[in-house]
DNA sequence: TAGAAGTTTCAGAAATTTTTGAAACTTCTG
DNA sequence: CAGAAGTTTCAAAAATTTCTGAAACTTCTA
């Protein structure tokens, strides 16, 4: 059976910071909490060890380490001679930065660049104002272009976007920079 | 009084389409779709215009289009003759997405930033595992690192990220690429 | 294989966010 | 200056998200 373990104050506020980071990338903050108590420990930890530390309920734990591991950030460790399962955080930080940006914002992005191209071609068989058309386009060109950069971000494996410099400018008003 | 308007199918679709960003970045969805007409609309539309264009109640419009202004997205601007407000949209995509970045992602990670350093000195005087100071620091090195991208990023006006290309590989482990 | 240990599920509770609608307020007009 | 037109504010309602706790389920052990 293990020890109460108040999690210490340094631990929390770690936690806490990353939590926020994680709610900004639209996941539950709990989600970026378990990580980062995983992370700190530096080993396995069980759900009821979590559960303990982070002052949550067994569901919320379940469902939160699950989350996790869907998104290949957490991992499920067998402890010979442990009854209880076990989870650890994935170290990786390009691993798990880049899985969401493919797997996530990429969805996002390419979607949202469909449905630009869909009203697009519905503006152009309306007819009316050409310069709506026009403004329409230059929105569904931004989503174009920033599908582009997202995934060569992912495929490159590095944050080197200069070869988008000029499509990007592509987009910008001709004036600044 | 403004004759109905009942917003075209190809409108709707680019404006529900740009609301899910602006809602991915943090902001209601109201706030992108209301933007989204003005953009494509071209000139300035009235609030009672949106209001109906969009079906929301004065007060829905008016707090919306309040936020918008708050982040320079929208523009009020004044119609000789004319009683009524009126609202345009920013059309320089580049202003608008440093703008948010500048005050928002960057205020976000400086305090992530600032946590962290807080956590790891904590750790320190605590004493303890090392090996867990040594994970502590790690994320603060990555924090760190995203603030300065970000803010070349905001300062360069380009998306050129290479110069950050050996910071970004010192936080991830020795392997791959 | 009975039962103990551990985990997952999920309906409802709680918390949070967003919207409404109407009153208060402001600004124009005759 | 009275009142009409337009806008903002904000408390309460509605919608949405997240969490809880207990029952159901699974797996291990004796």
């Amino acid at each position: 059976m293990t020890r109460s373990h108040p999690l210490p104050e340094s631990d929390l506020l770690a936690a806490d910071a990353v939590g926020d980071v994680i709610e900004h990338w639209g996941f539950r903050k709990a989600l970026g909490r378990i990580w980062t108590v995983l992370y700190l420990a530096g080993g396995p930890l069980s759900a009821a060890e979590l559960r303990e530390r982070l002052q949550m309920s067994a569901g919320a734990v379940s469902m939160s380490v699950g989350e996790l591991q869907r998104w290949g950030v957490v991992r499920r460790v067998w402890r010979p001679g442990e009854r209880k399962e076990h989870f650890e955080a994935e170290t990786d930080f390009w691993k798990m930065i880049s899985r969401v940006i493919r797997e996530r914002e990429r969805a996002l992005v390419s979607s949202v660049r469909e449905r630009l191209a869909r009203a697009c071609e519905l503006m152009r068989r309306e007819g009316g104002d050409p310069r709506r058309l026009q403004r329409a386009r230059k929105l569904l060109t931004f989503a174009t272009v920033a599908e582009a950069v997202i995934g060569s971000f992912v495929t490159s494996g590095r944050a080197d976007f200069s070869q988008f410099g000029n499509l990007l400018t592509l987009v910008r008003p001709a004036g600044r920079n």
